[in-house]
DNA sequence: TCGTGTGAAGACGTTCACAGCT
DNA sequence: AGCTGTGAACGTCTTCACACGA
């Protein structure tokens, strides 16, 4: 109750794992070792093995881990036995290409709402969750009890929606608004800034090119 | 040469740095402190000075960090004085949305082509970048000498589009697929995985509600 | 006095290496 | 022999705390 038992990173690879043990289970392995599951999910083995150690004890010794129960253990750890209601608000680009998006509902959240200011505006081609004014948005949260909400407004709208959001009983914000929101410590927000994404790739690029007339052909 | 000189979360945060400081320029203000500036970022001060302090020494002791300079250093040592050019390949729900996101473009990127495997299928409503075939690419990339590639194609082709990506010369993915590629070490990847990104968020408000049946209305 | 710059301490995360089970 | 589970070493990131300059 006291300590975050599991580290934030440990759940993000936790997250990893059960999706190359469903493809493993898909094809009928019954069991596999830390290395080789390893090397799917694109960690050490010794990583790997650590990660799992948080769950209790699931491998057997010499034989490895079965895929199977392993699978369920994380899927109960993650919490993701029921489908998780979600929200989204601001359907602009970003936010319309989110609904269209299968990914989520593949991992256990069904998109149940959407909200924007400008509901009428909004082009509905693909798009099978209904859209609603954001005043309507409270009433939404707190009739169906939604804990989660995806954040796709403009930078200049992100915090204030937050605030509604988090007054209307949201715990949770994925927000992916280029702003840094203040919100209760009992909320937890994570934010994905696709243009710093970019960023740091291309930072991390230049190391490798201190040639700028030459064009090495080499390999 | 040898070492990384400067980590990459801090890379991470001097761009969230730099985005405040362009605000702060904007408003006419001179010089800012740590504190100050930390707190609009969402991080510790002394994080903050200690971030700061990779650049050279900068801030005036007794005064704080002088906006325009600032700005300007990090600018430099994220190589964003000029335009980098990208290309974006899977033109779908969301790589349609990222093109017709100006989030890149602000932060000095310029999406200078596009390609699918069905260009013909992509509607070009609000999207003024060429959509090309994706067997197009490798000869776009050469000649154009375009390092940094946006991946939004299904996760079943991501690996594939990513070997030619990197045989075409490209030596940075923005990754949008769920799946671990495997690359060379000379190239950067950074995955988004907006499902496991919502995960992460879901995984941390379960915490904060030990009570099931009593909606507690306390504060 | 105010606020930077930084050594030192601390927290956290990863990897090594090997004992022990099957 | 093969592979897990884990103490211990290692490396990285964050925060503290304070000397020092303006």
């Amino acid at each position: 109750m006291e300590k975050p038992l599991i580290p934030g990173k440990t759940i993000y690879r936790l997250s990893i794992y059960h999706r190359c043990l469903r493809r493993l289970d898909e094809n009928q392995i019954e069991t596999v070792s830390s290395s080789t599951l390893a090397k799917a999910a694109g960690v050490n083995a010794s990583q790997l093995r650590r990660d799992l150690g948080y769950l209790g004890t699931f491998g057997t010794r010499g034989l490895g881990y079965p895929i199977a129960e392993l699978s369920d253990a994380i899927r109960e750890v993650l919490g993701r036995e029921h489908l998780q209601p979600v929200i989204l608000v601001g359907v602009g680009n970003l936010g319309a290409a989110l609904l269209r998006y299968d990914g989520f509902q593949k991992e256990g959240f069904e998109v149940v709402s959407a909200f924007d200011a400008v509901p009428e505006a909004v082009v509905l081609r693909g798009i099978d969750v209904p859209v609603d004014h954001v005043s309507a948005m409270p009433a939404f949260v707190e009739k169906h009890q939604v804990r989660l909400a995806v954040l796709s407004v403009p930078a200049e709208h992100a915090q204030e929606v937050a605030n509604e959001l988090v007054e209307a009983g949201v715990q949770g914000i994925l927000n992916f608004s280029p702003t840094v929101l203040q919100v209760p410590e009992s909320v937890t927000v994570n934010s994905v800034d696709l243009a710093l994404e970019l960023e740091q790739v291309s930072f991390f690029i230049k190391k490798e090119e201190p040639v700028k007339v030459e064009p090495d052909v080499s390999s």
